[in-house]
Formats: structure tokens, C-alpha cells, sequence
DNA sequence: GAAGTGGCTAGTGTCGACAGTTTGCGACAG
DNA sequence: CTGTCGCAAACTGTCGACACTAGCCACTTC
């Protein structure tokens, strides 16, 4: 991978189960997309004021697509819009972390059943080779590739679960999550109980053992938590 | 109740989780009210295409809040923007039933495990009430009266569970969801085994067992979803 | 000096209009 | 009679403009 490609294979992996949702013009997607990376990479702060005026002359395009791109962020809870005021991004606090950490748990347990029920055994396979990677990564140290090979771990997983309104639900989550993502990662220790989190999971998956594959999966993402919440939260 | 506000309280309990979301204009709201009630009452079938000019035309405004009440309603899975083309409301196959359903029985789960462990005695006690109402309908075999304090049975549930990005997202399932309701309740036997799990479900939360209480709640769902099936899908 | 009041500015929500695209219909060839 | 091409109507996406509201500052008043 080359510094250039990097970055459209993470918004890729970031807005592919997204891209289908949105069916007005790709214009306002666009914007959309630049103004999400921008909150997730933390360059928009929580209670930062967006302007759409402002960000129609940035974009060169009239205030009407810049309008529903800020729509699209409002379901995707990355900002709000207060009724005739300044829409601004939506501060992230230690509730709403949880309160998504719960949901995802729980989701992805479901997302674990649905695999061992439906996946094909060359599929799970294919799932080895994420682990891989993740290990790899994992003894190198290298937290940002351990991150998006996750994030690619996460998005195969889920299409195996064969749910499309899971999957797009899922993303929409995780856009949320990138947010503070850091936090999670970044802890001595962390990257190592993860693996091994991993490889649990996908012992699970090769034994067809539904209930210890959904345990695992929900652990998995509870530990995530528990490592944000130990390091002080948001 | 009478036959005036009745529709109201409907209303109100529809959409109540969602009206926080929209921050744009109330008019856009308003419409994307409509028609949505339009779309989950079968007055507006699967398929059928919505002219924004038209709606704009019948509401007597532009087509700007038109066109933001059809992002609103394409959030909520109801209608589907292709680009360029024609929005319409989206179909309902079998497929999807099946999805929403699964998903819907992971949250419900969830929301009773939170329910035990964060629900005060007085808050869980509050639920019988609602049970009450439930066992009334049913014996009375009003179908409707049933579905609709049903609602308000799993929105007072929610509520418990505190945690309000499930509380949203559960919301927009349930709007999807009424758009079958009707294949749901409607087959004979399906009242009493529904009031029957009902009642299980309040003994576990009152006696404060997570495991049992998560797990009446999914096979209440999934209950749901098999009589749906039974009655020949969609 | 503090509190209330009035105008001023920035910015949203809405509107009508226009360009580009899709769709439906009819003419025409095979 | 059937399939194809082309035109006209319809409709979407986008634009610039306007009214109206919220928030702010200076000014007045007690």
C-alpha cells in the first residue's frame, strides 16, 4: 500500500455499506464524506459550528446540497441541528460511548450466531486471513494497520452473516466509533488480548460452537469499552 | 379514548424517539409524518412512486422540504432514492421481514438485560400496568387495541433500559415493522401466547433474572416473526 | 452601575426558476 | 405485428434570492 491509496481504502472501508443508503446526488454524498472524515479524524472538534454557507463556497456548489450532506451527518448523529441555528458537530460524552459500545456488543454477538449459521466453511477460512494479518501487525506494534485490518476483519464478518439491514445498521455504528478510536487501541497490552480475542473467535467459527462464538464476539467488543474507560474516557 | 385523539396517540407513539433526530425544519417533519403514516397503513403500497412536485403541490409549499422529507423517509428504509430517478416506496420482501426481525430480537434482549440491571422496583412494577391492559385486550380479542398498547409496552420497556441510541434505533425498526403488523397479530392462538410471554417477561424482571428476561424477549420477537412466516410471508 | 430595550448582522428555511436527464409515446423500419 | 429510434413531456438536482429568526451590541433608563 502506498501513502496515496491508503486513505481512499480506509473511506472505502468506512462508507461502503453507507454509499447504497444515500440516494440523492452524489454531490451531497461527497460533501457528506469529506465532513465525516474530517469529524472522525477529530479536525472538526465536538461543538465545532458548521456553516453552510461557508462550506458551500469551499465545496463551489449552492447551499442546497451542502444542506442535505448536513442531514445525512444528522442521521449519522455526527452532528445536530438545532431548529433555525448554527448546526454544529455533536459532542461526544462517556454515555453515548457506552450506550453504543452496549449496542454493538450486542449486535455483534448476533452477527457471530448468524455466521456459524450461515457461512460456508471457505468463508470462515477466508476470515484466517484477517487474523493473520492482525497478528502480524499485532508483534510489529503497528497500531493504525491493526486498526483498518480490523475494521476490514469486522466488515468480512459481517457480510457472512448474510443480514443486509445488520450490515448497514453496523456501519452506521461504527462511523460513531471512529471517533474515539483512538482511545481504544492505544493501550499497552491491548493489541495483544485482542489477537488472541481474535483467534478464539475464529476457533469458534471453525467449530460451528454458535454460543461460544457470540460469547467471544461480545467480549471482544466489551473489552474495547472497558479500555476506554480505564484510560479516562472521552 | 375517543376517535379523535386515538390517531394522535398513534402518532405520538411512533415517532415520539424519532423527532429528536430531525433538526431540520418542522414543515420537512411534518411531511415525512404523512407520508410515512401513509406508507406503514398500506395507503401507500410497495412500489408506488411519490412525485415531489406533486406532494408539493398537496401540501402547498416548495419543493425543498418535500425533498428533505424524502431523505427523512429514505433514513427510515421507507421509500428508496435512486439516483435521477423517481423515488418510490420501498418493497417489502420476505427477505427483509426476516432481517429486521433478527435484529429486533438481539436489541430486545438487550434492551431486558438492561432493564434488570438498571430499572428501579417501582420503574419494573410500572410495566405490569401495561401487562394489565394487554391481558384485558386480549381476552376481549381486540386485536388492534392489543398491537397498539403492545407499543406502549415496549416503549415504556425501552425507556427502562436507559440508553438512548438504543431507544432511537429500535424506534426506526419499529417503523419499518408496522408495515407487517397486521400478518403479525392477526392468526388465532397468537394473542394468548403473547400475553403468556408477556407475563414471564415481568416475573424475570422482577425477579431480577437478566438471563431469562433476555431470553423470553428474543423468543417473544422471534414468535412474532414465525407467525409472519406461518401465515405464508408477505 | 445594572438591567431592560431597541436595532443590526449573520445565517437558516423556503421559494421559484433553470439545466440536464429520464421516461413514455409515437413514428417508422423490418 | 414487432422492435427500434427519436422526440416531447415530466421530473430531478441545483442554483441564487428573499423573508424571517436568533444572537449581539450599543443605548437608554432606573
Amino acid at each position: 500500500m502506498t501513502a496515496v491509496d491508503l486513505p481512499d481504502l480506509r473511506r472505502e472501508l468506512l462508507f461502503t455499506a453507507l454509499r447504497g443508503v444515500d440516494g440523492s446526488s452524489s454531490l451531497a454524498f461527497t460533501i457528506f464524506q469529506e465532513i465525516a472524515v474530517g469529524i472522525v479524524e477529530g479536525r472538526l472538534p465536538p461543538g465545532h459550528e458548521v456553516n453552510s454557507a461557508e462550506l458551500a463556497r469551499r465545496f463551489s456548489t449552492s447551499r442546497t446540497p451542502v444542506r442535505e450532506a448536513l442531514l445525512l451527518l444528522e442521521r449519522e448523529s455526527l452532528v445536530i441541528i438545532p431548529p433555525r441555528r448554527r448546526p454544529y458537530v455533536s459532542p461526544v460524552d462517556m454515555r453515548q460511548v457506552r450506550e453504543i459500545y452496549e449496542i454493538r456488543a450486542s449486535l455483534y454477538a448476533l452477527v457471530s450466531e448468524l455466521v456459524v449459521a450461515r457461512a460456508s466453511d471457505a468463508e470462515i477460512f477466508g476470515l484466517r486471513r484477517w487474523q493473520g494479518l492482525l497478528s502480524a501487525d499485532a508483534s510489529c506494534g503497528d497500531v493504525d494497520a491493526y486498526f483498518w485490518h480490523n475494521v476490514g476483519f469486522r466488515n468480512a464478518e459481517v457480510s457472512l452473516a448474510k443480514n443486509g439491514e445488520l450490515q448497514r445498521r453496523l456501519s452506521s455504528l461504527g462511523l460513531q466509533m471512529h471517533r474515539f478510536r483512538h482511545l481504544s487501541l492505544s493501550l499497552p497490552g491491548r493489541l495483544l488480548h485482542s489477537v488472541a480475542d481474535h483467534e478464539r473467535l475464529v476457533n469458534a467459527y471453525a467449530d460451528r460452537d454458535a454460543g461460544l462464538a457470540a460469547a467471544v464476539s461480545r467480549s471482544l467488543v466489551m473489552r474495547g469499552y472497558r479500555a476506554i474507560e480505564r484510560a479516562g474516557g472521552v
